[in-house]
DNA sequence: CTGAAAGCGCTTACAG
DNA sequence: CTGAAAGCGCTTACAG
């Protein structure tokens, strides 16, 4: 490849100028940006993106560090969280360095990445990397909660809490007492809000929620998301005794309406069923249509992204948003 | 931010000691290693990767040139697509940037890109970008076949124009002789592509297909997948005349296996339908399952990486893969 | 095992 | 409007 001093010896000019040429940072005369220009293109001379970085401090990238799975495919929510990342960068001339590579724990391997900034999915308790960039200086926007809570640190979550907690008020309301409830895996800090959420709905009627109705998802078990809501159907309907089931995807929930059709139970007239839901696309299209809360991942991307640009340019504001959801009522619930 | 010279300095030894700790590169004393490193610690020191990758020539990173649609939205092929890819990217140590941005057609703007190596989507038609990356001497793999086709240029591709010969085949063997087409947009190859493989299948048994029945995607005219194919078998069943449909995705198959129970119209006894699979969990989940060819675009994905990833090694080498894709019989389908 | 110095390909005050 | 030179933070022959 040709080098900017390449093309200066060839035009006969300083190489302060081929640079000019091209960042534009300062006038240079039409003749010489002419002659400059030609030069580049007879040579095939491009900028080189990477010594540019290294001068400028800059590389309008943003780092989108994301662990992959054991089996190395993405989730729904993930896929959908970086199509909302994406989009906003994109907007703002930022592209988007996907990191999934597992951390060393070999401090020696440790380096400050070619990013002006980072958004971190689903930390860790105590997540040490966290700390790391803040001793870098780099830009930081969590998606997810950072545990312990740290008011120096921004982040975008879903009121998980929260939208759990409708989910039970409103189930209640409608009469069901006994549901099944298909949770998130239970090592995710998700999984354990929703679960506090739903208890709680139920506290506050005086009731308590039966924990041995609260299933997890595994990969292991499960090929699928709505394996996972049409195995769990097919496995405790007429053992386990319930009148609603809340599942914490749309695809589960597509498994659930799945096994309750070749079962012969009507939804909504014989079981109530609600998603926790993170495709609105999907939740609209099965039948009956599903009554659910909305946590868009995309939403929760697009966000994460958005303070993200805002700290690059002003390093010190700190942002903590909720990104509220709500439940939409479709035709799958029914009073009993 | 702590530079290799800080780290240097204050443990009385040369960059180049430093820079070996780090790297490992050649053999650096027990006593000088932990004298660097705790040095290192107390400065808060990380290698910086930019400065690296600018004398080394390398970055570890593969470049996925991907154009973002309009409303900036990800369709599912893509989320698919680039889920493969890092998979495996990850696998081979490599991270992934990801560039939405659209391209200049000034000049000045092309820059040499912190990447070792590209994958390049569905590229256009004389895609001036193919040649100026191989001006650089950047290792590139398209998904899809590059237009005009170019024995110098390694790419992956499906088989699209046999996989819809096969559906014509299959359902022509059925019985079916008058068929709706949920083709995909107009715009794409791939969909010139289908159509030509179904024709072909047509004109095999001397039979002719009808255009008028080929409809295509459109985002302007639909909100989603499943409600193009719901509205199309709305709009169309009763006024044109069909016994089976095909469609280009699973979820307009969702779509149309769903307005086909809303109309009463038992699938398959009254009608078959048949996608082109993008997804192949939904394909299995539907009631009933989905008879479809598979064609997995984490398989492109996944493929792409490979290539590229042995190109990167080898630069001469070219290969061109296509990937085939088959009819998987599920109970969607029956003859008349 | 370690150091001094040149080099990777740009940008940017400073000077004219 | 343009040039000469120092600087960005690393790596790597070369020499010892």
């Amino acid at each position: 490849m040709a080098t900017i001093d390449d093309v200066a010896k060839l035009a006969g000019v300083s190489k302060g100028t081929v640079s000019s040429v091209f960042s534009k940072k300062r006038p240079i005369s039409q003749e010489v940006t002419e002659r400059v220009l030609s030069v580049a293109k007879e040579l095939g001379y491009f900028p080189n993106h990477v010594a540019r970085s290294l001068a400028i401090k800059k590389t309008m990238i943003a780092g989108l560090k994301m662990p992959l799975s054991k089996d190395g495919r993405m989730s729904a929510f993930e896929t959908q969280m970086i199509s909302g990342v994406i989009k906003e960068c994109s907007a703002h001339g930022y592209r988007l360095l996907l990191d999934t590579l597992p951390e060393h724990d070999d401090p020696t391997q440790f380096s400050l990445d070619p990013v002006d900034g980072v958004i971190m999915l689903n930390p860790r308790k105590d997540d040490p990397r966290i700390a790391r960039l803040q001793q870098m200086g780099i830009p930081l926007v969590l998606v997810g909660r950072p545990d312990p809570l740290d008011d120096a640190v921004s982040f975008v979550d879903n009121n998980n809490t929260e939208a759990a907690y409708q989910v039970g008020e409103y189930l209640l309301k409608l009469g069901h007492r006994s549901v099944l409830f298909l949770n998130a895996s239970s090592d995710m800090t998700v999984a354990l809000d929703r679960k506090r959420g739903l208890a709680d709905a139920y506290l506050q009627q005086g009731l308590v929620l039966a924990e041995e109705q609260i299933l997890h998802y595994s990969r292991k078990l499960y090929a699928s998301q709505i394996d996972y809501g049409y195995r769990s159907m097919m496995n405790t309907y007429g053992k386990m005794n319930y009148t609603a089931v809340i599942t914490d995807t749309d695809r589960a929930a597509v498994g659930v309406l799945r096994a309750a059709r070749e079962m012969g139970i009507a939804v909504p007239d014989r079981l109530s069923v609600i998603a926790l839901s993170n495709d609105a696309t999907l939740a609209q299209e099965t039948t009956p249509r599903l009554t659910s809360v909305e946590l868009s991942a995309d939403k929760l991307g697009a966000e994460a992204a958005r303070l993200l640009v805002e700290k690059m340019a002003r390093p010190e504001v700190v942002k903590q948003t909720i990104i509220d959801a709500a439940l939409v009522f479709r035709e799958s619930c029914k009073s009993i």
